[in-house]
DNA sequence: CCGGCATGTCATAAT
DNA sequence: AGATTATGACATGCC
């Protein structure tokens, strides 16, 4: 176990320090107790790089004895370290819909970070910029004040104020290639494209100062505030601005939409349901609204009188009694209407916190590490756009290595070389063995001189056998590959030692023809390793594979048949020592070779895998800001809408609608709603500590 | 001739 | 305690 434990903590820490090359994080621990299984040996079989094929170790399982433990095959850890990773990635990119009805619901209006704010804003608020102000923010997030990721944020959101911060020009630019995907919804990977992106440039600052414009526009009055509307924060486009309400014309412009009812043209949120342009003072706080936004149907022109003392100063006395079951999460700050006069610059400007933000600050905090993860790694744009294709017909764990043929290590090219090399080892080993069982036999396969070796007794063990294995362990294709091709290889034979040479290697003096017979000699000499000369000066009687591979038992009961003088005894132990040895090398370079390419494959998985994760990521953020746009239209039709008792509609920095949990809206005193806000503030913030 | 590569060998530690 | 294995370092030979 000791071996075992070993591996792992050097495997670990190859891979640990291999991740933080690449910026990933890693829980050391997590591993070391998680004790995950071999998935990679249920499922592929176990890696013959770590498996030991000594002749004698196969013997030594059948009599009882374990493989020894650090034939432990690490690809069971680095699989499971992968799937480990990948999963531990995956739940932070889960946005699921629940969440984001619980924000609605939860969401905090204060505790936003303001614009004035190096590290401010949050990128999902919205391009419209109706968010309420509130000033520097006082309760900036804890994640945001860790990590300063906001500027990504906002970058990835719709409209972005300026990119300021930590942040690295090739950062704000891989960004800005997602960003600018996730906003041409209906456009393709040519965002990735370089003379794409140079001409997207401009629109991107367009978009850019359209977003900066609308983020201040509080301060600009109403005018400031419909000619910024009139860039689109989706595709940047520019509408004049049309003869209707400012609210109406906001929403409408703001999703490109013609004139008309926004909430059929763009939404189909209760469709075909007419909107009463005259909503009375006594309508204004509008119940029953599901979370489908039903506030809109007709039965909110017939909601019940009730009880509202909470409200009564501000809401007239026949609303609704839905206000009790609300929560103090107040839409005000998130949706708070385009400010109508010149008075509200208090509060109409600096962005609330988003909602979304809690979850998002996880998820961009990831961001961040992968965008530089994919800068350090050289990821460009065009390798993005491989990558995604790579993903659209590929769940990303069954690798194609047709983009990369670069990459051998994709899982088809990793499981043929691992099969490669099992098969390669396990041939030889049976090979071995057949060599073992029969006797002297001998690396060379020349049919000619099988039975002069055998005769000489002294050509047993295989010198070539781990190229073979490397050969084949290499290219399944030279699985074909005989061993006697080895001829020619390298020769590694090394010189003689004089002494072994002398008896060995001299041609017999009667010998006068120099045949053909001679030159196999002399060829086979050479093909001999040192110790078979030696041996065979030796007059050792039996072969070298014998005495390698045997075990001890056999080993010490074959050298009690014959009277061996100490020379010999002391040469049979250093060929058996070397030859140990040899085995025991070429397991370790290959164990090692293995490593390497597994560590190689490895990161690519990792890569794919990141590059996948970064996508999802992307289009997460996407449907959030979506959603959120549509919120905040739905809000500002809404309160656009409600008149007073005088036909006059709501001043949206005195009043705002309330959201509660039970998916009904209330309109109530901006004073109020903030006092809730700043209650509701302080949960979740506890919460998170 | 030199450098890279593959392989063998030794020393040593670990098992 | 001895045998076996793993591995770094070095040697050797080939290209």
């Amino acid at each position: 176990m000791l071996s075992l434990k070993k591996y792992l903590t050097e495997g670990l820490l190859q891979f640990t320090i291999l991740l933080s090359l690449i910026g990933v994080r890693v829980d050391v621990d997590t591993y070391l107790t998680s004790q995950l299984p071999p998935l990679r040996e249920i499922i592929l079989g176990p890696s013959s790089a770590y498996t030991q094929t000594q002749f004698h170790n196969l013997r030594n399982t059948l009599d009882g004895y374990g493989i020894h433990p650090k034939s432990i095959d690490l690809d069971n850890y680095f699989t499971a370290r992968r799937l480990l990773s990948q999963v531990r990635a995956l739940d932070r990119f889960q946005v699921p819909t629940t969440e984001v009805n619980a924000w609605l619901v939860h969401r905090d209006p204060e505790g936003s970070v303001s614009g004035s704010q190096p590290s401010s804003g949050l990128a999902l608020e919205s391009s419209s910029g109706l968010q309420d102000v509130t000033g520097p923010d006082n309760g900036v997030r804890e994640s945001e004040t860790e990590q300063g990721f906001s500027e990504d944020l906002e970058d990835l959101g719709a409209v972005a104020p300026p990119v300021s911060g930590d942040l690295t020009k090739e950062d704000i630019d891989l960004i800005d290639i997602l960003w600018r995907q996730d906003i041409d919804l209906g456009a393709g990977r040519e965002v990735f494209d370089y003379s794409h992106r140079q001409k997207e440039q401009d629109v991107d600052k367009e978009l850019r100062d359209g977003g900066e414009q609308a983020n201040t526009w509080a301060g600009e009055g109403a005018e400031a505030l419909a000619r910024d509307l009139l860039v689109d924060g989706e595709t940047g486009e520019s509408f004049p601005a049309q003869a209707m309400e400012v609210n109406t014309s906001a929403s409408e412009i703001l999703y490109n939409a013609p004139p008309g009812d926004p909430l059929s043209t763009n939404y189909s949120l209760a469709p075909n349901t007419p909107i009463n342009q005259n909503v009375s003072l006594h309508q204004a706080s509008l119940g029953g609204c599901s979370q489908d936004f039903s506030l809109f149907s007709p039965e909110v022109e017939n909601l019940p009188v009730a009880n509202s003392s909470t409200l009564l100063p501000l809401v007239p006395s026949n609303s609704t009694s839905l206000n009790s079951t609300f929560s103090s999460t107040n839409l005000a700050g998130l949706f708070f209407p385009p400010q109508l006069n010149g008075t509200a610059n208090d509060t109409a400007g600096p962005e609330l916190p988003d909602p979304l933000g809690g979850l998002l600050d996880e998820a961009m905090l990831d961001e961040i590490s992968l965008m530089d993860l994919a800068i350090e790694e050289g990821f460009n744009p065009v390798q993005a756009s491989q990558l995604e294709e790579e993903f659209d017909s590929d769940s990303g764990l069954s690798l194609d290595s047709s983009h990369s043929p670069s990459s051998l290590s994709s899982s088809e090219g990793s499981s043929s070389s691992s099969s490669s090399s099992s098969s390669s080892s396990s041939a030889s080993s049976s090979a071995s063995s057949s060599f073992s069982e029969e006797g002297a036999v001998g690396y060379s396969s020349d049919s000619e001189t099988v039975d002069l070796e055998e005769a000489e007794g002294a050509v047993g063990y295989q010198p070539e056998y781990s190229k073979f294995c490397r050969m084949s362990y290499q290219d399944p294709s030279q699985l074909s590959c005989l061993p006697y091709l080895e001829h020619v290889g390298h020769n590694h034979t090394y010189n003689m030692a004089p002494s072994a040479l002398d008896s060995a290697d001299l041609p017999p003096p009667s010998t006068l023809k120099k045949g053909s017979k001679e030159k196999q000699a002399d060829f086979l000499d050479k093909q001999m390793s040192r110790d078979e000369h030696r041996a065979r000066a030796m007059k050792i009687p039996f072969t070298n594979d014998k005495i390698i591979n045997l075990p001890v038992e056999e080993f010490n009961e074959l050298l009690s048949k014959y009277q061996l003088s100490e020379a010999q005894l002391s040469l049979i132990r250093d060929i058996r020592r070397r030859g140990k040895n040899k085995m025991a090398a070429q397991n370790c370079r290959k164990r090692k070779l293995d490593t390497i390419l597994n560590l190689e494959r490895d990161v690519e998985d990792l890569q794919r895998d990141k590059a996948r994760l970064l996508r999802e990521k992307v289009e997460f953020l996407r449907s959030l800001r979506q959603m959120k746009q549509k919120v905040q239209s739905l809000y500002q039709e809404v309160f656009g809408r409600l008149r007073d008792e005088n036909g006059r509609p709501y001043s949206p920095s005195q009043y705002a609608l309330q959201y509660a949990g039970d998916g009904s809206v209330l309109l109530i005193p901006r004073t109020m709603a903030d006092q809730q806000a700043r209650r509701q503030e302080r949960k979740p913030k506890d919460r998170r500590k």
